[in-house]
DNA sequence: TGAGGGCATAAGCTGGGGTTATGAGCAGGA
DNA sequence: TCCTGCTCATAACCCCAGCTTATGCCCTCA
């Protein structure tokens, strides 16, 4: 294949499809995932998407090597073999430096969206590890340690890069142990009440929201759902005992019917879009199902069914340092 | 290493920490991004990933690799590095089965995170991919193609898994010309104005949101921003021509005064959350870094600027088979 | 007590991604 | 005009991560 060859213009608007490539193979399973190689095998890994975020960024393939400290040989051919795999030509090279194709600037974005969620994992997971010996040493429970506290991480590192974070996930019970034994500086909890002994501030809500796959017919409903409708409707619903049920019970009186009862949000969450009934979930763990609308959230007239999310503290040891700058990150 | 050594039990509650793996290099560079190996070298691969997320799901070893396609070692073995790697213990393996450690439960959740963009990315790729000899050809503006489409795809391929999508991204006249000499079946744009040609049908709306970092005086406002207010203040903004430039001049007259002017979303996003000043920007574009509070929403009293999503078709040929499907699954 | 499912260990192969070395297109200044 | 410096490409070689097959131990259950 000659300098330029066959890309170049590739004109103003679309995906770049390069020639070849021919693997239509037409074997789906039941998701539609192809049998041949699961996603790992068709989606490019992470060192080269991070490359082509450096390339985009820099405008060339040497300069994004430099950057990733690899060579600029290895750079070209692992964009090469990108391009490749993917059937579209990525990055439009000339002598004078390599700029994105449309599709190019199309697939950075969505690689983007990869390389965050990745940097959230490796905060958390840096975080994990850090356990003792280390100067910051958060305790949250699930829901925000799951959530929310990857993103605080990442915005935190950038701030105080040298400040080695550990985390420490669990119940209320669990956080409020913890502080109080000196295991940790700071603690994030949802839920109505704070653990005696901890000075607390409120630093969010956490919504439960009543949510059906689109086909269900309270997608279309024009007007709010009744309390007394909710509690009479079987739901599908994290196990007795969670803090979500225990949330809603305590909204609706203890009466909460379970269509099916399952122990993970995850499931309830894939139960829900597979369109096995309604179910109530909290907001954090939906935002990209109602945007891409599997799921569709039905308003609830006169049930109030949030619950506060608190950082919380030994009473008396106000958070100072790295903990004071982590909590100026969450607090509205 | 014996069977069950070190890790085992590790308590009701938190992050398990491994031993050893001693690997507390301390060099970071300015974002605090450690410096020997990048992300990747920090990161398991999707591959590693995948294989978790199963071994989550069926609770053992070798049902996951049976899954995926590949030997019992193999998965074993992978998932030891992936532990090494972390220096966290993730599965408890007995004889009788693995099950999730805490700490293993928190990483997966992390983990499907990154499987999730990776499923969209694929989505996306295949659809840019399918260019010609396809039986859904979409056509789309940038913002819709790069934070809604993908997550469309990903649920129409779950609904019409053997249905090959091509995607082609423009601006809105290039999707009505695409529309217009039948190179596309269906068609999404934002804007007021729907070209002429086209019937179309709301789908959503894109609201651009004014937005600064926590630190700034406008984060602790209590009154909404007036639009005189908004209009006086040099904003971090799109180029002028730009689709959210245009909306933004057009709600407030023309008037919009730019303090920094970036030829894309990312730049601005990264502007805005570094402390440049305010911004505006579609709210599609900064959902994450809002619930991370990495950015606020500074609310706005007398100003719309909220712009229709369609989708478009040509005018008379309604949409039907996968592009009516498709269409189902975005409207409200 | 055997059958079967679970996991571990060991030895060997393969290929993707890295390296060095070299050459060629294009711009801008002496 | 030619040199210098940036860009990218190609070629030959190397290494190790991750796979495989083969085998064995642990535990449970009929």
């Amino acid at each position: 294949m000659s300098r330029s060859a066959g890309n170049g213009a590739e004109s103003g608007s679309g995906g770049g499809s390069v020639g070849g490539v021919g693997a239509t193979q037409g074997a789906r399973d039941d998701r539609g995932r192809s049998l041949t190689g699961s996603l790992a095998h068709r989606v490019p890994d992470l060192g080269a998407m991070e490359l082509l975020l450096a390339v985009a960024r820099l405008g060339s393939l040497g300069g994004a090597a430099r950057e990733l400290g690899i060579t600029q040989p290895a750079a070209s051919s692992r964009i090469r073999s990108m391009e490749r795999q993917l059937g579209v030509a990525l990055v439009d090279r000339s002598p004078r430096g390599s700029r994105l194709t449309d599709a190019g600037a199309l697939v950075t974005d969505w690689a983007r969206r990869i390389v965050e969620a990745a940097e959230a994992f490796d905060a958390g997971a840096q975080a994990l590890r850090d356990r003792r010996d280390s100067r910051l040493r958060v305790a949250a429970s699930m829901t925000i340690a799951e959530y929310l506290l990857p993103g605080w991480l990442v915005a935190l590192r950038a701030q105080l890069p040298d400040t080695a974070v550990s985390l420490l996930a669990g119940n209320s019970a669990a956080v409020a142990e913890r502080l109080l034994a000196d295991d940790a500086d700071l603690g994030f909890v949802e839920g109505v009440s704070v653990p005696t002994g901890l000075d607390s501030a409120v630093i969010g809500h956490d919504r439960l929201i009543v949510v059906t796959a689109p086909g269900h017919p309270w997608a279309r409903r024009r007007h709010p759902l009744a309390a007394a409708e909710l509690a009479a409707t079987p739901l599908i619903l994290r196990e007795e005992g969670s803090g979500t049920r225990q949330v809603l019970d305590a909204a609706l009186g203890g009466l909460a019917r379970p269509l099916i009862e399952l122990s993970s949000t995850t499931a309830v969450k894939a139960a829900a879009v597979g369109g096995a009934g309604p179910s109530v979930l909290s907001e954090l763990a939906v935002g990209e199902e109602l945007t891409t609308r599997r799921l569709v959230r039905v308003p609830v007239a006169d049930v109030v069914l949030a619950r506060d999310l608190r950082a919380v503290w030994p009473t008396g040891h106000r958070p100072t340092g790295p903990a004071r700058r982590l909590l100026s990150l969450t607090r509205a």
